[in-house]
DNA sequence: TTATTGATTGACT
DNA sequence: GTCAATCAATAAA
């Protein structure tokens, strides 16, 4: 058993923490069920100065109340009316920097996944999209602003080593129209991975 | 108060 | 490739 990864990884700076979950494994327990999957690509959002984020401008309500817990919290969201989408929290309190899980590798429970995504025709299509991975892994309101070293929802380490020169970069996917950092190269994805979402 | 827009997905042409 | 679903936050009036 690996051990959780300890508040003090998410504490670093948000793109070394959005890096660094490349490769590392997102689990949860529901019940007895416990599903895993490692984590294939990511988003990071800058907080205040990041015009594509929840919290630009330092926009602050409800919704978002959660990206302004320490590192170490999961900030779970609506959207679309429709959709939850899981970011893990960075930064220290009152700092609204956070990575948005796009796309994970199923590992474990991949049967109860198949229940929960019944359109997914292939396994690579169960968790190839933030609103995807959530809905695979049943992750929904009640887990908004939960600590990331719980006992429902919590990572641990890469199970197998991934090289710097295999994380490809991008801009975000989904912002194009929200302002001067939609360019920005936050979007980190291993590079060649079937799992992705694009 | 009303209108617009999504950190998306899946169905359809 | 286009587009509807469906609702909350924000922007506009």
């Amino acid at each position: 058993m690996t051990a959780k990864l300890p508040r003090s990884f998410y504490l670093q700076d948000t793109v070394t923490v959005a890096r660094s979950l490349l490769g590392c494994v997102l689990w949860r327990r529901i019940g007895r069920e416990l599903l895993a999957a490692r984590l294939v690509e990511v988003e990071a959002y800058l907080g205040a100065n990041d015009s594509a984020s929840h919290a630009r401008r330092g926009l602050r309500s409800a919704r978002n109340e959660s990206m302004y817990l320490e590192g170490g919290h999961a900030y779970v969201y609506f959207t679309y009316g429709m959709h939850w989408c899981l970011n893990v929290v960075t930064a220290e309190g009152d700092i609204a920097e956070a990575v948005l899980l796009r796309a994970a590798e199923p590992l474990r429970g991949i049967e109860t996944m198949r229940e929960r995504r019944s359109k997914a025709k292939r396994d690579r299509d169960l968790m190839n999209g933030p609103a995807k991975l959530c809905s695979a892994m049943a992750v929904g309101k009640s887990l908004d602003g939960e600590p990331l070293d719980g006992n429902a929802l919590w990572l641990t380490a890469r199970d197998q080593a991934v090289n710097e020169d295999d994380i490809a970069v991008s801009h975000r996917i989904g912002v194009e129209n929200s302002g001067e950092s939609a360019h920005w190269p936050l979007r980190f994805f291993i590079r060649g991975n079937p799992y992705v979402s694009r």
